[in-house]
DNA sequence: ACTTTTCCTGAACTATTATTCATAATATGA
DNA sequence: TCATATTATGAATAATAGTTCAGGAAAAGT
């Protein structure tokens, strides 16, 4: 009984829950949480609806873990940026050009993400908490580097919680904006005009090497 | 027969129907809209369910209503700053400025807008084109306003769309945000932060009068 | 005072759906 | 091969909530 290895019913027990979740992200991302049923889930996974129960305690725990899963791969892609050693400045460019991946490698999440945007809901017991704090983690990750740049005379000296701020909120509706139809000459262009409105003349000093 | 003036019962029913969209504001606001039924709202506004459908077509409908009504105060309130006088910085600083006004007036909207924001949906028939729609016209306004003042060198030359798609996604950003627990002084610094970004440090060109 | 119209009432109807569970199928181990 | 454990099935359950409508109350008109 010695589990020393993943059991080949371990490892289908694994695909099936990720056939769920895959089934789950596309009917989800489709027409909303609210519109989708367990039925409707067990249909496109080729499950009944009881097993859905076995992998899942019910819809929301299954939405639950469906987001952050997602929200995990977005971090686990922007994280990075930050944490390397580029120049302040060229962190916040790379993390606004990685809108274009980002875009392109969850486009799904990011329609589903947008459908709960604009719903009249039935708001049950608060589940989407996982998305919420990647945005946070992040925002913090960002704020600490327009701090940073802000000590060292790269960037001017605005208020940096409103700057992250501004820019957060920026990139986010240009994010949910672009999902709508995926256009990605024209979202390389929109990210470029954001870097420049920010980073080239929101915070970089530029000529003025001022006191 | 003749209807010279407004009889007395036809003002009671538009009192009526105003108590009831009012019952129903304050528990969209407080609940969402998924966890109100039409019970509830029957009850807080002291009529029976079925007197509510002599008012609204149904659930949504009344909604809907709910939304235009108070969309359509926001406009009021906010379009004339761009239809006046001022020069264009100052337009746009009055703008972000009217954001304390619009909180102290519209906090219950506003958190019934945030609450359908977070929250998992049944999505009906695409209900709050009214919220979205007084969006567009004020942003449409902004752009205008934004462009006047690049044309006469009062801002830099930034680029018109994304500048406004900027400054629009961080004051709704801040308004939702500020409407969780208003305090006038908070509100009142964060915009002026914001003020202080868009239209001193990114739009205004200081004391570079350049080339 | 009586009729008629308007408005209100709320129980009943309908539809939807998350969840359960007895049963069946399948896989595991000896 | 047989006993046991695991997993899948899907009809039945239960609860919620939008909508309707027959009947009653109130007001308007005559």
């Amino acid at each position: 009984m010695a589990n020393i290895t993943i059991t080949r019913k371990e490892k289908e027990k694994t695909r099936h829950k990720a056939e769920i979740l895959q089934a789950a992200l596309n009917l989800f991302s489709d027409k909303g949480f609210g519109n989708v049923s367990m039925q409707d889930i067990a249909a496109k996974a080729e499950f009944s609806v009881g097993a859905l129960y076995n992998f899942f305690a019910g819809k929301e725990q299954l939405f639950g873990e469906l987001m952050g899963d997602c929200s995990d791969r977005i971090y686990q892609m922007l994280s990075p940026i930050f944490d390397s050693e580029m120049p302040d400045d060229e962190k916040i460019r790379t993390y606004i050009r990685a809108g274009v991946r980002l875009l392109e490698d969850n486009l799904k999440f990011i329609r589903l993400y947008v459908s709960q945007y604009n719903s009249l809901t039935p708001a049950p017991t608060h589940s989407p908490k996982a998305a919420e704090n990647m945005e946070i983690k992040l925002k913090e990750k960002l704020l600490n580097t327009i701090k940073s740049g802000i000590r060292n005379k790269l960037f001017r000296a605005v208020d940096e919680q409103t700057a992250t701020n501004a820019l957060c909120a920026t990139m986010e509706a240009f994010v949910l904006k672009s999902s709508e139809n995926f256009d990605k000459a024209k979202i390389e262009q929109g990210l470029k005009n954001i870097e420049t409105l920010f980073v080239d003349n929101l915070l970089k000093n530029e000529g003025r090497s001022n006191a």
